[in-house]
DNA sequence: CCACGGCATATTGTCGACAATCTCCCTTGA
DNA sequence: TCAAGGGAGATTGTCGACAATATGCCGTGG
């Protein structure tokens, strides 16, 4: 049996209903050094902890994290490969920038990729997965009446739901591209941009049609469900750009 | 001048045709030992002088190209990074497998990459990317009227295509997914399967198609039209699997 | 004959130190 | 005052060695 809750458990603040739904990501525990402290700091980079656009200091890590700078640049090497850090010759790595251009650069590929995992996804879930997309979109409802209003821990539900629908798809690149290239970069403009959606009551309607797309197992029309409630979105995000500026 | 062009020149076979459509890829020269070991180890296993599924051993290539170990294994993280290489922790890396399900995957991948990529080219290229694009498709007409047949070389041209269509899209996010992660294990499933396309006519006209759409703008006609000649190519590939099998 | 366990070997993970390069500041001169 | 050049300091790139782990072989027992 996997036992391995402990560091998702600690987050103590959200145990109500988070770890619920977020509890079937990352269950293995790290096997070497550089692959734990890979993690702790991608949390760190993702959640703001470390502020965007600033340069990391190698030393400074490894003595932090009590590890030589062999191991910590490792790990950094990882992190980049998530997206998260550039990396220039002599200089040394530092976290990505965040500006409203790469928002909509990263909604424009969603837009597509996410599309096309709906598309297999109603092509290629079981049974079971569609009724645990089913559970979670009933547990984001109660969850949603439970703290109306509170839209931050509904749109790390709306991730979990995306989440479900891209493993869904049985495409291990599309998997690989998404939840372990994409997504984190996703988190952190949300934790970033605070991110308080006007749009939750819609943005559930949207995933319950998705659902019922794959659920008839009508790729073509999940596709372009999926397309629309994330162009919608997007232009949810340039409207208020234009307001804002 | 870039002087690192040795390990190509060695294949001294295809100079006639592929380095004029070729050459406009990668011209800075190496700053770090790291990233030029990354350099040449990336062509060899996208060239196949690395067998697809072999272990890297460490040692072995850290004294062959007379580096050390530290050294080797930041050129490894980034060949990581490419998707070309497996890591598991105590184990090694080892050049990831080709099956011919990861060849479909990739297809549906680029279908929709690229199918977006080329909505927003529509949209955003400039007049002289386009005229680029048209006289790159006017060289492939005319180097496969010289070497009519061999599919090859015209296949590499194919992906110089796709290359203008991505650049063009001017999104630094799609272009980094397609251009700096895909394309090289579309390359070194090429050079795997040799890929002698019977479709080498009907892909002009199709590519010509594109360019037309583009040029008029139309970002919705420029996207289904790609997507189309990439589910075509899948297409192509699903009926010959199903022949040889 | 096969399955299991332990040992020898080789490979990967980690460490600390040195070399090469960049950054910043200060001096110098126009 | 400002621009250019040089030097001190700090940071990254690279190296070789040691520790931890996996792999394969061999012997033992059933």
């Amino acid at each position: 049996m996997p036992s391995t809750e402990k560091s998702i458990a600690s987050n103590t603040v959200s145990n109500t209903a988070r770890s619920v739904v977020s509890s079937s990501r990352h269950s293995v525990v790290p096997t070497t050094r550089a692959e734990a402290v890979f993690r702790q700091l991608r949390q760190r980079i993702v959640e703001g902890d470390i502020a965007v656009g600033a340069k990391l200091s190698e030393p400074e890590l490894a003595k932090h994290y009590q590890i030589s700078r062999s191991t910590l640049r490792d790990a950094l090497a990882r992190i980049e490969g998530c997206g998260l850090l550039e990396r220039k010759a002599n200089v040394g790595y530092r976290v990505v920038g965040l500006s409203t251009d790469q928002l909509l650069e990263m909604f424009h590929v969603r837009e597509s990729l996410e599309g096309m995992a709906c598309r297999l996804a109603a092509q290629n879930m079981t049974t079971e997965q569609i009724a645990e997309l089913k559970d979670l979109l009933v547990q984001h409802q109660a969850n949603e009446k439970l703290q109306q209003g509170e839209a931050y821990f509904q749109k790390e539900g709306d991730l979990d739901f995306h989440y479900k629908i891209v493993q869904g798809s049985d495409n291990q690149l599309l998997i690989r591209l998404l939840c372990e290239e994409l997504y984190y970069l996703v988190r952190m403009y949300r934790y970033q941009f605070g991110m308080a959606s006007p749009r939750a009551k819609r943005a559930f309607s949207e995933h319950h049609n998705i659902i019922q797309a794959i659920e008839d197992r009508d790729g073509e029309l999940a596709e372009i469900l999926m397309r629309r409630h994330i162009a919608a979105s997007r232009k949810n995000v340039e409207k208020r750009m234009q307001t804002h500026e």
